[in-house]
DNA sequence: GTGAAAGCGCTAACAG
DNA sequence: CTGTTAGCGCTTTCAC
């Protein structure tokens, strides 16, 4: 705890007019002004001027702490993001994410709270989902046993998933087909006669990742094919570079890579090059995303499309309908597809 | 997949037990609830222990909102960055900045609050500014005009800048010395016989790069040199994309470059790469910042070191110790340094 | 429509 | 050290 001395003229939140100034100088009462400032309908014109001139030759603002004590509402959905911030800031899908959620913000007026915990840091994550910060919560990225059973019981407020949680999950998400992206990624090699294809996969503790494999694995399988190589990253540009590396060491022979994340790709992409693999010729690639770059002339990159700013988006629209008290179809799921460039 | 019904079992911020359940189960005064919840010392260990084991078995958690009201602070603290999102999550140095203030707020137990807002909304972040949201703010990125004096006289708590702000801003702020580090980046230039140099500037409402422009020109014109060519982008690798390829379209005859962010750097590279001129031979490239990817083999930029990270944390102590009421020196200015790499 | 009154849950003097 | 006592500023029934 922080022993906070007030300094001087800087004295936190307490500052200002007050609902009840408002009301002495408009000569109405502390009620009509709360009406008026929130919007309430009821109220005669003569006074909604009266308290407007008088909030604003008052410059009066709102006290958030005492409107949320006395309305049990913050005004606020919290997005958690149980990732490092290493990755958050690094990684073009959170980006998109988050700019989602912003879009999709923009229709109610909640404002949003960004809380990156790490996924080591559940303790933080619980209280925070207890704390009554926020009327919604948004989380993204999840990974298992982040917020477990549990711990979403105890959460006060409705919790969308952005990617569909683990296993029977009592929370509406919002998510993209990524099964169905295995198999368009898996197909389209096939198509172009490859045969030998190695896999890298991602984290195994997130469901999209699991996912993507075993779209992946699913399509091949039923063309009586299986991978000739299989590891794991974390969906980062190193891992994709570290495990290309490692494919290679093994002298195993390999005509097609599918890489479970653009950035896996491009880092595979970038170790084939130093190589001097040719690709597509040697070797088909990919991925899974289609981040920004990945369309970039210079890398042209085969991958299945996924539309994570529109389904953050979804997301934050579902909560907001949520919070409302709006009816509408829970959880949803979205269609991939495949952008073919020149990687394959 | 459980139908998460209606706003019933989700009220809000207002469930679960509250202080004086705490204070009848423990068998105490809620005062002295409060004292131990949070962490005052003056309290026998017996009551402590009461009052402890009946805040687990009741599963307490604090009411912020409660909790704010009464004391006037938030316990949180905002770091505000007047820019649009697609630049944040883009732009390498922010991600530093984040972390920085991350890292530095560590130590006192305030809750980080970001706040993003595009520098022509002012409205909002004027708004932000009074409404008492947080007990400090950090202010990064800053635009001339963004906040201006007068916004900043009405901030009713501390405001600390990351990046110094436009003259004579009644702020304390953590910066670097950029006009030194523009010297650097010139002299290294010229060192290396360079005398055709070409600049390309960033953003002249912001402090930085009006900085490092001036030092840039400083050193050259004691050395009787002027620039052969002078423009401007906004930061972005687009933009030095875009200015290199109207530096190449100009035939002006220029044997070097400095770029007043990495990222500009890095796309100039990139044009100049594409028009197959040779770096360092025909040009040599100084940027500025020190990116992660400015240190790649692959690239190696010989750069202006900008601590992005330790300022922005040096920033969140600054603020930590103003808002404690220490004592100690307000603003301070660090000394940049060059890492010299391969493009020059 | 509008005002009066009763808290929301907590902190912070102030006695004791 | 601990309990008592006032509010913090706002929303929200509930009568009028």
């Amino acid at each position: 705890m922080d022993m906070l001395e007030e300094t001087g003229s800087h004295r936190g939140a307490g500052r200002g007019p007050t609902l009840e100034d408002v009301a002495r100088v408009a000569g109405v009462s502390r009620a009509t002004v709360s009406r008026v400032v929130r919007g309430d309908v009821q109220v005669h014109q003569d006074k909604v001027d009266a308290v407007r001139s008088a909030v604003r030759t008052l410059g009066y603002v709102p006290n958030n702490a005492a409107r949320s004590l006395a309305s049990k509402q913050t005004g606020a959905v919290a997005l958690i993001v149980p990732e490092h911030e290493s990755r958050v800031f690094t990684d073009p899908f959170f980006v998109s994410a988050i700019s989602g959620v912003t879009a999709g913000l923009d229709t109610g007026d909640k404002q949003l709270l960004l809380v990156l915990t790490t996924p080591e840091d559940r303790a933080r994550t619980r209280r925070f989902l207890r704390g009554g910060h926020a009327d919604g919560v948004l989380v993204v990225s999840h990974h298992e046993g982040d917020l477990t059973e549990e711990v979403l019981a105890e959460a006060t407020v409705p919790v969308v998933f952005i990617g569909r949680p683990p296993q029977g999950y009592p929370a509406p998400f919002v998510d993209l087909d990524n099964v169905h992206g295995g198999r368009l990624a898996a197909r389209h090699l096939l198509q172009r006669g490859r045969r030998r294809i190695a896999l890298i996969c991602g984290p195994q503790d997130m469901p999209a990742a699991v996912d993507r494999r075993l779209g992946v694995e699913k399509e091949l399988s039923e063309a009586g094919i299986t991978p000739v190589w299989r590891s794991f990253g974390d969906f980062t540009l190193a891992s994709g570079e570290r495990e290309m590396a490692a494919l290679l060491d093994s002298d195993i022979s390999f005509d097609a890579l599918f890489a479970s994340s653009d950035l896996m790709a491009l880092g595979a992409l970038k170790k084939l090059e130093v190589q001097g693999v040719n690709v597509p010729d040697d070797v088909a690639v990919v991925g899974f995303d289609d981040i920004a770059s990945a369309a970039d002339a210079t890398i042209a990159l085969t991958t299945v499309v996924n539309p994570g700013r529109r389904l953050a988006e979804l997301g934050a629209t579902l909560l907001l309908d949520l919070l409302a008290g709006r009816e509408r179809d829970q959880s949803l799921v979205l269609c991939p597809e495949l952008a073919v460039r020149s990687t394959t």
